[in-house]
DNA sequence: CTGTTAGCGCATTCAC
DNA sequence: GTGAATGCGCTAACAG
């Protein structure tokens, strides 16, 4: 049950040093030997102590985290988890290294990923712009020997070690069940917001929307994507400018950001006519309140800090060449309504977008 | 950075035992020495190195998970998923011990939990049924200073020191909405099927739904609950027989296990009548296939492994005295429709109720 | 190819 | 009150 080296090294009758070389399997030890510990190692139901490994080996993990400076609430949440993950990571003996680049600026994360190349980190964890110029960085650096995770927004044809997000596709039809369901007995038309469908997240989000829409819910009208740049003024115009126009809008799909000009022209728009249903994603102040008051219907979100813990344990299990555990670095899509939103999120009172 | 207990112990002028002391603020170290060492540890942003300590320490974790011997999918997958941290477990350290009790037995719970305490682990994770006895059980159990959690149904009131599991009133709430809005337009009655309502999670979740049903859909009737004792036979003979007489029923609320049961009864109904809205709960197998077919329309769950994990941390926490990250704990409501169900779900095709 | 030895960072006897 | 010494389970130089 609670076997050490020393009693491996006993039951085979050779030396820590041999014991060592199997266990980390390391040249120079004969089959026969080699064996020989094997069986013992077995025999005694060994376990490895990684604590005491890692203690002798002066093992630090040495990360570095791009990220956006955005300042949405998301990009910002994200890197509040961050901040908190690093106290808790230092007592593991992890250090992170936490880079911001201009947001969708690809020259930047170019730069910023030949760095790491440079400063060879243990492990990289970066939000991806999904060109080429990206990719060819990532090969650089994975080539080098740093191992690498996509956050949140995935590279394609990549030599990232794992995807840490969402299913952007699987929230877009998640999306259009949603809305058709909800909107179900009505006839009206179905808005779409976008940030920019240059953005590799929201043109998933939108192509498995509008795919599971027209599968699902045939009949039902998909009005022309409005592109808000996840700008809250340019948001509003938009959402105004719509509803004005068109008086048989059922339901609106909000896949980026810039929600908080959304819930504004929603709040301004007349109370008595039959309110539009809306999805909107990521759950911030703005989003929370508005589905308590109505507005908004259902939030689909991803879970910040699960994602940022699910980064590190992944790239420490990478640099370990360990297995993970799948289940637990699953990142879901949350839904949200009224009725199951946290009590206590009045905190993020303070957000922008 | 990297500063250890001799950086401290040089920089304040004491002995490697004195800065121990204060660490772990042991007596017999007079207030100036203990000030000095204060000082230079977060002069030195000293940050212990707890693998090393619980090496020197020689500490191991004992923990007993008291689960009932059901053989539904949900405690089935419960028993895989500690199985599976038994093993990651023992690598650091902790060792759990399983403990299987009759489902619903109050004096063996009772039993099981007096075991815990004659025992004396370092901490106990059980089920709770929500009795006196039981609470009086627990009480004895934390106050010989074993750490208690309870796992998906907690226990009102008593000396536990975590629930992990899900808010099952906003699960009943959320399953509301969810009819409610899915049924918008149509004006059928909805009708809810529990195990029982003798038990503490699906009284809530009864409570819940019936309560945001009348706030938020007001008119809509509500049958009579329908109890089948999470038995698959009993529900169908109930789900049959409804669907046999009332032609008007526009929603289904299956908040207790059985699934099996309520799917064939669905299966077997009419294709070309309106089929009800459901909304059930745990994704196994059976459930599962039942959303992609269109059988059940949205499913409530919790996630065994993260519930399994969340008890595990909180449990060595608790041990440490140390704080819990609460995002990390928070058990998530789960929502999946057709289209956010993982791929991967085939495996769980050995399903029983 | 294999064995000896000296720590990693910390907790814990024991002397002083 | 305080300090010096020993060892937890493992790895990494070194010798042989």
């Amino acid at each position: 049950m609670k076997s050490t080296v020393h009693d491996i090294a006993r039951t085979a009758g050779v030396s820590l040093a041999t014991v060592d070389r199997v266990l980390n399997d390391r040249p120079g030890v004969r089959a026969k030997t080699r064996e020989r510990v094997m069986n013992a190692m077995n025999a005694l139901g060994y376990v490895r102590d990684v604590g005491a490994a890692n203690l002798a080996r002066g093992r630090r993990y040495r990360f570095d985290f791009i990220l956006p400076d955005n300042e949405n609430t998301f990009m910002l949440s994200l890197r509040t988890e961050l901040e908190t993950a690093i106290k808790h990571a230092m007592a593991e003996r992890v250090q992170i290294n936490l880079v911001l680049v201009p947001a969708f600026d690809e020259a930047a994360l170019v730069a910023a990923l030949d760095a790491c190349t440079a400063h060879q980190p243990d492990g990289v964890a970066f939000i991806a712009l999904d060109t080429d110029p990206v990719r060819a960085a990532c090969q650089r650096l994975t080539q080098s020997g740093v191992h690498a995770v996509t956050l949140v927004s995935d590279l394609g044809h990549s030599s990232r070690a794992h995807y840490v997000g969402i299913d952007n596709g699987a929230a877009g039809r998640t999306a259009a069940r949603l809305l058709g369901l909800f909107a179900n007995g009505t006839k009206g038309a179905i808005a779409v917001l976008a940030g920019s469908l240059q953005v590799r997240d929201h043109q998933e989000r939108y192509d498995g929307f509008r795919t599971a829409m027209q599968v699902d819910f045939p009949g039902r009208e998909i009005l022309p994507v409005l592109e808000g740049l996840d700008e809250g003024k340019r948001v509003e115009k938009l959402v105004r400018d719509l509803l004005a126009h068109r008086q048989d809008i059922a339901g609106i799909y909000s896949l980026g950001a810039g929600n908080r000009g959304l819930v504004e022209a929603l709040a301004a728009a007349p109370a008595h006519a039959d309110r539009p249903l809306v999805v909107a994603h990521e759950r911030d102040g703005i989003t929370a309140q508005a589905l308590r008051q109505g507005l908004i219907h259902a939030i689909l979100a991803q879970d910040a800090g699960h994602e940022i813990r699910s980064a590190i344990r992944v790239l420490k299990a990478s640099a370990d060449r360990l297995a993970i555990v799948p289940g637990q670095e699953h990142i879901r899509i949350e839904i949200f309504l009224k009725d199951n939103l946290p009590q206590s999120d009045c905190r993020n009172l303070a957000e922008t977008e």
